[in-house]
DNA sequence: CTAAATTTGTCATTTATTGACAAGGTAATA
DNA sequence: TATTACCTTGTCAATAAATGACAAATTTAG
């Protein structure tokens, strides 16, 4: 998958030929604001990934992927950094964990 | 560079010999403010990396590497995404990219 | 042309972030 | 143990950002 999110989103609402305002009502938003989203001018909301996951039956854990491999390549994008970035992101993730198994 | 974007900060500024106060004064900031955030309580307002590249003569590039891998991580150790993810976000910034070229 | 679908613009409301400051805690020192 | 400097925590009003909602275009398909 090499598109935004809000493309991803059109490719699996036209390919199940669903209206944005079909969809919209499966996840609880306003079709103009779908639209938005879809045209990538408007963020999708996390809070409604699993409504999204349930409309198309998708994997809850590879739609994480989409989401936020999506959020975090608009930032990389918009502050033109470095795919260093993203070795660091992994470093720091891993990090993260070791801190918190110490507490468990 | 294996720690938050909180501990960084701290290890330079203590290195440094500076205190809250002091280092606070330079990013125009609240002492106390910046005490949550080394210790991870507060976010780091992405319009002060100016600043802080400056305060401890860090090259722009490497800070923001530092800043948005540890946003990253966060996310990612928040909702438990596999490290797929990135290599996700990698692709993307790419289509990013190759999509503003052509409209350049 | 018409009707359905989509896009765009706007704005009030809601939610999240920030700035500011007081109060409390810690450590070193006299 | 009093003083001082430094750091931490809690709170909350102010500010900024995200969201919901709806009207008004515009586009698309028949």
């Amino acid at each position: 998958m090499k598109a935004t999110f809000g493309e991803y989103i059109r490719q699996l609402r036209t390919d199940k030929g669903l209206t944005l305002t079909e969809l919209a009502a499966l996840l609880k938003l306003d079709s103009a604001n779908l639209s938005k989203i879809e045209n990538g001018k408007r963020e999708f909301d996390e809070k409604r990934l699993d409504k999204l996951a349930n409309a198309f039956e998708l994997d809850f854990e590879k739609l994480k992927v989409e989401y936020f491999g999506d959020q975090f390549a608009k930032k990389m994008y918009a502050y033109n950094c470095s795919s260093e970035t993203l070795m660091v992101a992994e470093e720091k993730v891993n990090y993260l964990k070791s801190i918190n198994v110490k507490q468990a």
